[in-house]
Parts: C-alpha cells; structure tokens; sequence
DNA sequence: CTGAAAGCGCTAACAA
DNA sequence: TTGTTAGCGCTTTCAG
C-alpha cells in the first residue's frame, strides 16, 4: 500500500480516483489501526485548514454565546471549526489576535468588532482575506455583513411608546463610531418626527462605551440636567442596566415614573425587575447565517457581498407603561 | 543567510546561539519584509503548538465567559492561545471534539465537563496528556483541578438560613453525576445536621440537569408535593432561575413566603426581583489558577498533581429573610 | 487506477 | 558561530 493511494482513500473528494475495493480496505485498516490524519500537515502542504477565525469584542457580554451557537452550528457540519478570539475592544490586540489567526490559515473571518471607520478591515479586504461582518458593519459599503434591521427596530420602539402616551422621550446614544450607535441614534430622531413628537436634542445623551456604567452615567445626566421626559430608549440592554442602577439609586419607579426600552433581549433580561422591554435580535441567526455566507464565500471564487438585514421584533415587557403626568 | 540562521535568529529561545550582530540584523530584515513565521510549519516541526484546548458544556452558561478570560490573561503573555470548544454536555461530541484538539497538537487541555465517571478523562491521563480540570471532578482524584470550595460554600449557605430562623429548608440536587452536585447535596445533609434543624429527605428534590427547566420542575414537585418549607437551596443560580419562574406562575412572594439561596453568582443574577442571594464562585480566578496549573505541568515533565479549592463568599441580596411563620 | 517524487516552511542534529 | 542536511505528515503533480 503506498502512502499516496491511502491518502486518497481516506479524503472523500479523492476517494472517486481509487479502485472502489482498494478504497475500502484502506478505510477499514485506518480504522482498525485508529489512524488519525494530521491536520497539520495536511495545512501545511493545502494551505487550508478548514477553519475560520471569529472575532469577538468580549465574550463575557452575553449577546455573543448564542452567536457563537448559530456559527458553530453552521459550520460543524460542513467540516470547519471556529477559532475564537476575544479582542477587548482594543485596536491593537485585535491586530494581533488577527494576525495569528491569518498565519493559522484560517480561510475567513467572521467579525464582530467592526467600527465605522476600521482600517484593518479595509486592509484584510485589500488583501483578499474572506471576511463576513456580524452585528455592526463599516462605513465601507463593500464588506458582506449580516446585522440586524437597527432602524426598523428604533422605530419599533418608540411607535409602541408614543402609542403609550408619550410624547418626551429620552435616547441613550451608543458611541457613535459603530455602526450600530449611529443608525439607532439616526432612527431615532426620524421616527420622533414621523411620529410628530418632541425632538429636543438635550434629550439624546451620548454614550462613549456599550456598558451598564456608561448607561447610568448618561441617565444621571440627563436628569441632572431637569430636563422633562417620561421614557428613554437606550442603545442597547448594557445602557438599559445602568438605567435600571439609578433607578435604584434615586428611588424612580419603572414605568410609573420613568419607562426603559433596550434593545437586543439578550439572555436573562426577562428577569430583570421590572422585565425589560427591549427589541429582540435574533442572535442565532445572525451567527449561523453569517457562516453560511462565508461558506459560500469560501467555495465560491467570484461570490459577490450582500448584506443581510435581520428582522427585529418588540418584545413587550413591564418596563414600559403609559407616562404618569402628575410626576414627570 | 542561510534559512537555519535566520530561524535560530527569530526564535528567542535559540537567539543565544548566534551572534549578536547577525541576528539583530536578521529581526531588522525580517521586520522590513514583514516577515511572518509559519506557525503551522513549525507545528509540524516540533509537534508542539503553543495552544491548549478548552472543553466547555455550553458557552451560553454566564458563568464560563470570565472563565475564559481568566484562562486567556494567564495564557497569553506566556506565549500560548487557547482553542475552544462547546461539547453541549454530549459525550460523543466531547470525544469527538476532544480528538480533533489533539490532532491540532495542542499541548495540554482544561476541561470543565467532568462527570464522576469519565472515562475519557481517565484514557487522557492513561495517554499522559497534561489535564486540568475546573469546576467538576472525577471520582479519580488523580486528575490535577481547580473548583470551588463546594462543601464550605454549601454549609455557609445552611448557616446564613438557619441564622434567619430558617428549620425546614429545601434543597435542588443538582446531578448526582457530577462532582459538583454530590458534594453540594451532601454538604447540604451535613450541614442541617450540625445545626440540628429538620433533614427531612423528601425535601430534596433530584434535578437531572444543570438548568432553569429543570429547576422550576423540582420546585413545582416539592410544592405539589404539600411538604412544609421555608427556604430552598438551589444547587446552582440556574436551578434557582426556575425556582424565580415558579414564584411568577404560583404568586408566591420572595422572600416572604420562600427564601432561595443560589450557587455560582453567576453575572446579572443581582439584577433579578429580588436579587439573588448567592454562594460567589470567583470564576475568573477558577481560569487563572487553572491555567498556571497548566503551564506549570507543561514545564516541568515531572511535575505532580494537585488539586486547588478556591474559597467562597455568601452575597447576601434580598431572596432571603425571616420565615414569615403565618404563611409557611 | 496506482506509484514515484517532490515539497509545503520550519527546526534540530550534526558538521565545519 | 554558522552551514548542511534531513525530515515532520501529508497531498499533488506527473508518469506509468
């Protein structure tokens, strides 16, 4: 038996090449002899690796375990693995964690850490690196991403509070460099008018960061500044938390005195006290139809980038309710 | 230049071995070409990797993303990465993805899905690849762990209840396969005895899993069941998430009519109504101990075993209080 | 359909 | 201190 016959044996796409009896035999000794194909070696002679990289700002906000699902889900059967790295929102290590992934071989990426203005991006697309965003996109129209329908949801949101009653309503605005925090905080201004409510800009408080502390010191802020409003949209849940933190701290009631949507529904926010009102995006989803696009991408030589915009749906919870005029 | 020159250059490790000037000049060409070693070539070179493999049952489970950092903060600045992967609490997945690790070469594994009986961990050892496990334990105690301080977290709980006035408390076992909950169950029988309050067995209740369903089932039984009980300890914040959804679907009152102690402090657990009274695990810790455990075993050929409990802490939230004597 | 031969990029042993 | 040589385990031409 020689070494080459048996390597095409043992890879289904070869194994049409070689005597069907032969084929067999050589399966059924690998297995006796618990052979084990050296993925190394094969990645050094293919470079392939039937693996993709999957970068993700910070694996400990619970958004992402469920992305991470519908990716693996996704690429398991088709024989990838996911290579999972964490880049804490800095610049520089997710440089280098891409870096490494690239000299690994991974044969794409999928990426989480997009901002608007992401020269990294705009190089590894330069290069001809396969590349999917998830969850924010780039200024860069170019770059296939799968996210979720930001401004639909926005307006969502604050169509189910001006039905409500409310007609002053408060934004806490993600930081405006991703995506993600400029749509929703441009969504929201539109839908104010749309819906001919007050657009008071000293109502939208900016955020520079996605966390619980950041959303409270905005909250803080906007009512330090006595400004009348009945509810607020925040950018996201982590923002809608630190709402929830000053609600704590000044004795306000939620929703009697203040309503909170969020958005994202991520995991245990049913639980909260009271329930989070916020706008579903459907995590799995994006994760396994973002790895779909890049399977494609990886098979398909001349693929060209779509963009895929998710459906979003309000879930209503008990942290919105009509405004109570005699207190705000 | 000759190629093994330039290696020995680039390589910290064997820099010593060339001349000063030569190889500073190597890095500065190197450096100028953007030069990028070929870690895959190297693998298969010295059939080592610089990575460990991560075995977790389920990421979207709160608790293992601070795991993970821990692991990852250890891991880096000492050269290694860490690839992880999602069992989804299958043992045939496990095997299978626990072999596709190995065949990447990765030099050592954590693992965080260990049952009792496991023998794939204990063929692991057999086979001498460097293990260290987190969180759960094998019945063989020859396997290297980092958990928690079960025993201790469980008699703490007992005693902040029984302070509260607490007699007849209940307990959600959580699987009696896992070390976790046979050491917290038997903690817990221990633990009424050497404060003399009621051990009633019908009030532990068998969970088969480690989940929210799972623990609203058990709670519903004990209920269902017309046993008398003031307070529950349930096997983990998970099983105790359920008790939360038993108290919405029954109108049952936290912590007047029932207290409820969790396991693990898992995050956002403070952010439920109440909030929950836990037993602190210091996860990240888990991951940082562990993997320095697992540096250390990968240095030194002849290093032994042992086994790290971290200690625990009670937060006290407001899911327990006094019996209300009227209502139980 | 199968065999022979070469080489992916790197490093370790040995020689100079 | 540097150069030479060989080979990690696999796949893929090319020839038979």
């Amino acid at each position: 038996m020689h070494p080459a016959t048996a390597s095409r044996a043992l890879n289904p796409a070869t194994r049409p090449l070689v005597n069907g009896e032969t084929a067999s035999r050589v399966v059924r000794v690998a297995e006796r002899l618990g052979y084990r194909p050296n993925p190394i070696a094969r990645s050094l002679k293919t470079s392939r690796s039937a693996t993709v990289g999957l970068v993700i700002p910070d694996l400990t906000n619970p958004l992402f375990p469920p992305i991470v699902r519908g990716i693996e889900d996704v690429l398991g059967p088709a024989g990838y693995n996911a290579w999972l790295v964490n880049t804490d929102n800095d610049a520089d290590r997710e440089e280098s964690l891409v870096d490494s992934l690239r000299s690994r071989q991974v044969e794409g990426l999928i990426v989480a850490t997009a901002r608007l203005q992401h020269p990294l991006l705009d190089r590894l697309q330069a290069e001809g690196v396969r590349t999917v965003l998830i969850n924010r996109r780039t200024a860069n129209a170019n770059l296939p991403s799968v996210t979720a329908d930001d401004a639909t949801g926005i307006a969502t949101a604050v169509a189910h509070l001006a039905d409500l009653g409310h007609r002053r309503i408060a934004h806490l605005a993600g930081p405006q460099n991703t995506s993600t925090g400029l749509v929703r905080h441009r969504a929201f201004v539109q839908a104010l008018r749309d819906h001919d409510l007050d657009d008071d800009p000293r109502l939208i408080a900016a955020c520079t960061l996605w966390s619980e502390d950041e959303g409270a010191r905005a909250l803080r802020e906007l009512l330090d500044a006595g400004l009348e409003f009945t509810a607020v949209i925040a950018g996201n849940d982590l923002l809608a938390l630190g709402c929830y933190d000053v609600f704590a701290e000044r004795g306000i009631d939620c929703p009697r005195d203040l309503s909170v949507v969020g958005f994202n529904d991520m995991p245990f926010i049913d639980k909260l006290r009271p329930p989070l009102t916020s706008v579903r995006v459907p995590h799995y989803e994006v994760g396994s139809e973002a790895a779909r696009m890049l399977l494609d991408a990886l098979q398909d030589p001349d693929w060209h980038a779509r963009s895929v915009l998710l459906p979003l749906t309000l879930i209503r919870r008990q942290s919105t309710a009509p405004p109570n005029r005699t207190v705000a």
